[in-house]
DNA sequence: TTAATTTGACCAGA
DNA sequence: TCTGGTCAAATTAA
């Protein structure tokens, strides 16, 4: 982090060379250039070095996140709450909720199948949850009662090229507006992820909270494609067994993280 | 031009 | 009748 803050520093130092640069207007457009430049990049440099390290926090988190807690509680045990929300995005399972009970003329959420409800905090101080590695399109907003926050309504980008089914609303919570409840419905039948399509072969199935695209992502962010590092079966899947297809309410899903098979 | 978002209306369940 | 979820036309962004 300290490293990303002298990086931000060298910039705000540049801009300043550069204000005084212009106000004495004896800088040559070249050197403008050049001046904008190198500004431009050692800011860009700092952002994607700060989303790594968020990246990899959530990722982690994601992966065990009441280990991740107790363990970042461990070595910061000063830290409030929101803090370390705050600054390390942890997603926690609050409730499932499997009921399929009556057909409805238009499917609504107790249709849809598995539902999984999540609490993201914000990367960050900004008012957007942190991405979960899916491109979702947004089909709605509505203003809940009780609720200081809209709740949103997203639908997966590729729902009607693939039919996928999965769905998530988000919330802000009133008594902490930079966490974020997520509710996802569903599971991405697409096979396809925002950033990398060629991990997501890799991936049989998924599920909701897709644990494992944000970690093959976040690895291939850091030390390029998969493909050229971990061999096939080495990567833990998703095992997504219908007994008759399209029927969700049937099926047996599991997460294979044996590497040895 | 295409895709995504916004937003008011509509629908179904409680 | 109220509320939450979805639709779809209009608008905006890329």
């Amino acid at each position: 982090m300290e490293e990303i803050m002298t990086m931000i520093f060298n910039g705000i130092n540049l801009v300043k060379e550069l204000e005084f640069s212009l106000s004495s207007q004896e800088l040559p457009e070249s050197d403008l250039s050049n001046s904008l430049g190198s500004i431009s990049t050692l800011f860009g440099d700092a952002n994607e070095r700060l989303k790594s390290q968020l990246a990899w926090k959530n990722s982690l988190a994601q992966l065990e996140p009441v280990r991740m807690m107790d363990m970042m509680m461990e070595t910061e045990p000063a830290l409030t709450q929101q803090d370390h929300w705050i600054r390390y995005p942890v997603m926690q399972t609050v409730k499932g909720n499997d009921d399929t009970s009556r057909p409805r003329h238009r499917p609504r959420k107790k249709d849809i199948g598995g539902e999984e409800t999540v609490l993201m905090a914000a990367m960050g101080r900004i008012e957007i949850p942190p991405d979960d590695n899916y491109t979702w399109r947004k089909y709605g907003q509505k203003e809940i009662l009780g609720s200081r926050f809209p709740r949103a309504y997203y639908r997966c980008t590729h729902q009607k090229l693939y039919k996928c089914p999965a769905k998530k609303q988000v919330q802000r919570l009133d008594e902490d507006p930079y966490t974020f409840r997520v509710t996802y419905r569903s599971s991405h039948t697409c096979h396809f992820f925002a950033t990398s399509l060629t991990s997501s072969a890799h991936v049989h199935a998924t599920t909701p909270a897709a644990n494992v695209p944000a970690v093959v992502n976040l690895a291939e962010t850091m030390i390029g494609n998969m493909d050229s590092v971990v061999p096939f079966g080495e990567l833990p899947y998703f095992n997504h067994h219908c007994l008759v297809p399209g029927d969700d309410a049937n099926c047996e899903d599991t997460w294979n993280y044996d590497m040895s098979s």
